[in-house]
DNA sequence: CTGTTGATATGATTTTGGTCATATTTCAAG
DNA sequence: CTTGAAATATGACCAAAATCATATCAACAG
């Protein structure tokens, strides 16, 4: 099993604060899992354990609106902290966490967390601001959830899985999305995400290559009204 | 110019886990101020130096959208505290805050909470479980936005300021907030929430006296499709 | 008391997007 | 190669909510 103090990945999340020998404790209990896409990580209202540490993959945090529908909230991505969330409320999930490829992830232990977080205040204000990333991720959110036509949140959307997750070779979206997970960012019916995208394709913003979406057109999209 | 140390708005935030000293500290370097309704405490785009303990009073978080409207974020009330986000993420804010109803609050600069968090692990921990709160709060009004009808958001609002900001001796809501506010909050056009509000009061659900509202059917709003 | 302003209210119309129905395509299992 | 299931696509229709247009009301300055 790979040392936790020589792992790269470390450096993209808070770990890399941890002191050697913090790092040399965790690598003694973490454990190593590999997760098939579309497994279940972690269940809504599940008490998770401790935090995961993403390896490589991809996964997407959803909740179940009272009418049925999953809502995904964010996706998590290789070298994010999956669970910190729940482990420092010391509250059950609010979110699942399902794979969208296949996963490596290293499992640490509750506890180790939590000590680590008391005893090193670098670490813990390393936490401190991810957490508040995501706060004014989620702000951002809710205003385009709030204000802004599913046309131009799918638009964003496309933009935001190319930023931020990359593409593949051939310049397409490496992640690969169903429709139904493209209505579920956006938070609205599967059909009317099928008929945006067609409607973005028939117009010349995006391409498709077999499954996979090519944005062709950055600034058309930007530009959706 | 009171005492932290002796003050008892702080049980109700993170600042009671600071150390007598560090209160003390903190006491010599602050400084109160008296808002008045309406007024701006800061900008979207504002570097805050500190952040403010509210001693009293309402105030509204919002964000302008891009098609120029406000939406309502989140309300702090008496006893929390605003602007660790902006603080802590050595960011400008996102958001703009307003005084909903005349308020004390306490400005606390900078380098103080920052060396507090940095020295503190049991304050640094306290922060982070606020700010796992407010993000598990935020998952779940991305998904009433992505889920449900302006009708639901509306009840669900005026429930939420209820059960949060209590009411007056008559019963009505303590806080009054204008129509265009309530649109702000569930993200509609303030005819929108006009018309709902007047639909909710025709079908007994809510009464007003005066600007004032009045839930009059708590179960019945619950159940609003 | 009157005129002005901003908030509230309501009607008419249009747009957006949800729902339901039905094809079509893709892909894997047999 | 067929068959069946799931994903994608598209049309028709309907409901929710935005927009635009007025009307009414409350508060207040003059």
């Amino acid at each position: 099993m790979g040392k936790c103090e020589q792992c790269i990945i470390k450096q993209f999340n808070a770990l890399k604060s941890l002191t050697k020998d913090e790092l040399i404790r965790i690598s003694g209990c973490k454990s190593s899992k590999k997760i098939k896409k579309g497994e279940v990580i972690f269940e809504e209202g599940e008490v998770l354990n401790g935090v995961y540490c993403i390896r490589d993959g991809i996964c997407k945090l959803s909740k179940l609106s009272e009418n049925g529908k999953d809502q995904i909230v964010k996706m998590v991505i290789k070298g994010q902290l999956l669970g910190q969330r729940s482990i420092i409320s010391g509250q059950s999930s609010n979110l699942q966490a399902v794979a969208l490829n296949d996963m490596e992830v290293c499992f640490i232990p509750k506890n180790e967390i939590i000590s680590d977080l008391q005893r090193n205040p670098k670490f813990s204000f390393d936490v401190l601001q991810d957490m508040a990333r995501d706060l004014k991720d989620s702000d951002d959110i809710i205003v385009n959830m709030a204000q802004k036509t599913v046309k131009q949140r799918l638009a964003e959307a496309l933009i935001y899985i190319q930023e931020n997750f990359g593409e593949n070779p051939d310049g397409t979206l490496s992640v690969l999305l169903s429709r139904e997970d493209y209505a579920s960012i956006v938070g609205t019916a599967t059909e009317s995400a099928i008929r945006v995208l067609s409607q973005f394709k028939r117009e010349g913003l995006i391409s498709t290559i077999g499954k996979f979406i090519k944005i062709e057109n950055l600034n058309g999209l930007k530009r959706v009204e």
